[in-house]
Order: C-alpha cells, then sequence, then structure tokens
DNA sequence: TTGTGTTTTACGACCTCC
DNA sequence: GGAGGTCGTAAAACACAA
C-alpha cells in the first residue's frame, strides 16, 4: 500500500488534485504559450534531487509531486468497467470518479493507460500469432523441398531404366533386320522419349501428385482459409 | 542497502470529431 | 473551439537480485 504522511497521520494515498498538478507545472516553468500554434515541447520536471528556495517549498512540491495509486478496491472496479466500455464519455466519467472517490481527470488518465496497455498486449499477441504461423509454414517449406528432391531422384531413375530400354530395343531390332531378308526398320523405328525438365519450383505435373502429395496441399490450403 | 529494470501515474503535444 | 482520443515520455512506485 502507497502510503504518505502528513503531520502526524498516515494517508493511504494523497489527495492530489489536477488543478494541484498544473500548479507544479507552472512552478516547473513551463508557460502555456502566446496562443500561436503550438511549438512541441518537452515539459520540464522537477527532478528528486533538484533545490527550492525555501523548506516549504521543498515540502509542498513533495507532496504534490507524490502519486496517488489507485487502492485495489478502486482498481477491481476501474478493470471491472474497462471490461465493459474501453472508451470513457464525460457523464461515465464522472459517474465513476464520483462512485470511487477520485478525480475525474485521474480516471480519464486511468482509462487512456489502460487503453495504451490493453493495445500493447494485443499487438504482442498478434505477433505471437502471427510468428507461429510463419514457423509452419517453413516447416511446410522445408518439407516440400525434401519431397521435391526424392521425386527428382525417382524420375532420373525412370528416365535412365526407359534410355536403357530403348537402346536395347534399337539393338535387337538391328540384330533382327541384319538376320532377316525382310526390312523391318519401319515397323521397329526407335523411339524418342521426351522429358519434361524437372521443376524446382513446385510446380509439380499433374501425375506426379500422389495422394500423400494431393494430402499436404490440402493440409497447407487449409491454412490460408 | 543499493543499483537496476519494470510498472504505474501523469502530462504535453497533436489529432479527430462534432 | 472544446472534448476526448493517441503517442511518447518523465518520474514515482515497486520488485528483486547482488
Amino acid at each position: 500500500m502507497d502510503q504518505m504522511v502528513l503531520g502526524s497521520q498516515v494517508y493511504p494515498y494523497t489527495t492530489q488534485t489536477h488543478s494541484q498538478c498544473i500548479i507544479v507545472n507552472q512552478i516547473d516553468g513551463a508557460p502555456s504559450g502566446d496562443g500561436s500554434k503550438p511549438v512541441k515541447r518537452r515539459r520540464k520536471r522537477r527532478s528528486k534531487g533538484s533545490s527550492a528556495t525555501n523548506e516549504d517549498d521543498v515540502a509542498s512540491i513533495g507532496a504534490l509531486l507524490r502519486k496517488r495509486k489507485v487502492t485495489d478496491e478502486q482498481m477491481n472496479m476501474l478493470e471491472y468497467s474497462f471490461e465493459n466500455e474501453h472508451k470513457l464519455e464525460s457523464g461515465r466519467k464522472e459517474k465513476i470518479a464520483r462512485e470511487l472517490g477520485l478525480d475525474p481527470r485521474q480516471v480519464a488518465v486511468w482509462f487512456q493507460n489502460r487503453r495504451a496497455r490493453w493495445k500493447n498486449k494485443k499487438l504482442e499477441e498478434e505477433y505471437a500469432k502471427l510468428k507461429s504461423q510463419h514457423d509452419t509454414v517453413l516447416l511446410g517449406q522445408s518439407h516440400l523441398e525434401s519431397q521435391v528432391l526424392i521425386l527428382t531422384e525417382q524420375l532420373t531413375e525412370a528416365q535412365n531404366e526407359i534410355q536403357k530400354l530403348s537402346e536395347r530395343l534399337v539393338q535387337e531390332t538391328s540384330t533382327n533386320s541384319s538376320s532377316s531378308s525382310l526390312s523391318v526398320e519401319a515397323n521397329y523405328a526407335p523411339i524418342e522419349f521426351e522429358f519434361a525438365p524437372v521443376d524446382t519450383n513446385y510446380n509439380i505435373p499433374f501425375y506426379m501428385m500422389d495422394n500423400n502429395y494431393l494430402q499436404n496441399m490440402e493440409y497447407w490450403d487449409g491454412l490460408y482459409v
């Protein structure tokens, strides 16, 4: 519990008001300007160790600068209210402030900060979700790449096998023609096979889409629905 | 006890909406 | 123009390791 000692009494939290905050700012030398377009200017604050002109100033400024931390009960009520509605219209702000014994400005600031925390949390959650999806996609990519390697090897083996068969056929044909008086070349012309080039960009031809491949595609497609 | 990192409170500057 | 929003940040309060 945040406590503050004033005289002989101990207060659970200070009773600094918004107007008192403004007084502190004026003491700190932050005039509100001449009415022209406001110039972006960082508000100067009094640091813990800064000097003052007299002891009374030190005591009063110290008291005013003390933060008013909300109690657990006030926090619960504010959280409950925030759950219902993140925005805070004027009437509601006054009502909450009255019920909790807080300054309306304090309630407004609390909601502003609460919204900021909520937004940060949402961003973190969204980031975690996207990262998880990204990791899943990388895993899938790796899996597909290994599939391509395997299939490429199989294709090469098949091409070699066909090539051997083709050469054997040509050989047998020429042997038959030399031992026979009849020419059969026209009937046994060498077969020319034309293979599509292996595409490493995953443009897998339809005839290579086996059940496993199709199941994988369904799985990956499902991720993007 | 003290140094340091994190959370909370508060505010200035600026923007949007009515 | 005023009210209320976001954004960035200062400073107090708090937590905790060394």
